[in-house]
DNA sequence: CTTATTGCAAACCATTTGCATCCGG
DNA sequence: CCGGATGCAAATGGTTTGCAATAAG
């Protein structure tokens, strides 16, 4: 599980800048970060790290399943590492708090495709959204965009 | 349900864009459908139509729920008519084709969070990935990316 | 008539690409 | 050394914005 032997078997390099970004999102289980959180987290143990780099990484964890693309509400990407525990998301509409979710019902759902349809399931991705106990307890709870 | 009504009782007016746009989407209920979709298939019964005018107007019938933005996989941005019915989508990752699953199990989820949390759930998002009949049998179940 | 709506062109901005330089192995 | 990796600058492409012309009510 060390991200040097990862990368040298697959014929990749080591390099700091890996090293860094594999830190960042070690340091952030649980958290989804977007590109910009990683190249500015990142740059604050390595100055200088280009947004380029930030990108072209991540690529190559995601093929490489070292870290998983995360879908949340709206438009840009996050990232989270892959620790091989998979869960969902449940995210506050009022503040973007992520929260995780470590149950999942795929299986249960696998058996009701199943029984409806020849698909075959390989994956899937769920999220959940809502508010927070912070926001609700500060009065966030609805009326909030 | 009739456009028209809900436009106007929104103060919105009733134009051909927004009529021929809402007309795309009720003829292709169930199939999640691009911007690019929408704007191709309504330049073809209203030539000239604005990819412009595409965006704005989904942006509106999101706000009036006429439409509902649907997550697959991949970057672009999916619309399908809302009439109501709500499920979720099985993607073909090998052909794309997408199929309903109208099964849900939302509240199921729900008494798992609200064992474990004091999150409240209002919404969620769902889709599930694998291969659909027609590519497993056409033996581009697996290795096809 | 009044003002929302449209369509075009320009602006924007996140992401990707080209390329010279750098450095891991 | 050699070829992969980096960082910059430029290119790209989807989405948004500004604005004059158009048309709904």
């Amino acid at each position: 599980m060390d991200l040097g032997k990862r990368l040298r078997s697959r014929g990749y390099r080591v390099t700091p800048q890996r090293e860094v970004i594999y830190r960042v999102l070690q340091e952030n289980e649980g958290k989804p970060l977007s590109l910009d959180d990683i190249h500015s987290l990142a740059c604050e143990k390595r100055p200088g790290l280009g947004l380029t780099t930030v990108y072209r990484t991540l690529d190559l964890f995601r093929e490489l399943e070292v870290a998983l693309p995360v879908h949340l509400h709206g438009d840009s990407q996050y990232y989270e590492i892959n620790e091989g525990k998979h869960h969902h998301h449940m995210v506050c509409l009022s503040c973007g708090d992520v929260e995780l979710l470590e149950a999942c019902l795929i299986e249960e759902i696998e058996d009701i495709v199943r029984d409806g349809s020849d698909f075959m399931i390989t994956g899937h991705c769920m999220s959940l959204f809502g508010y927070c106990p912070d926001c609700l307890e500060r009065g966030r709870g609805k009326g909030s965009r």
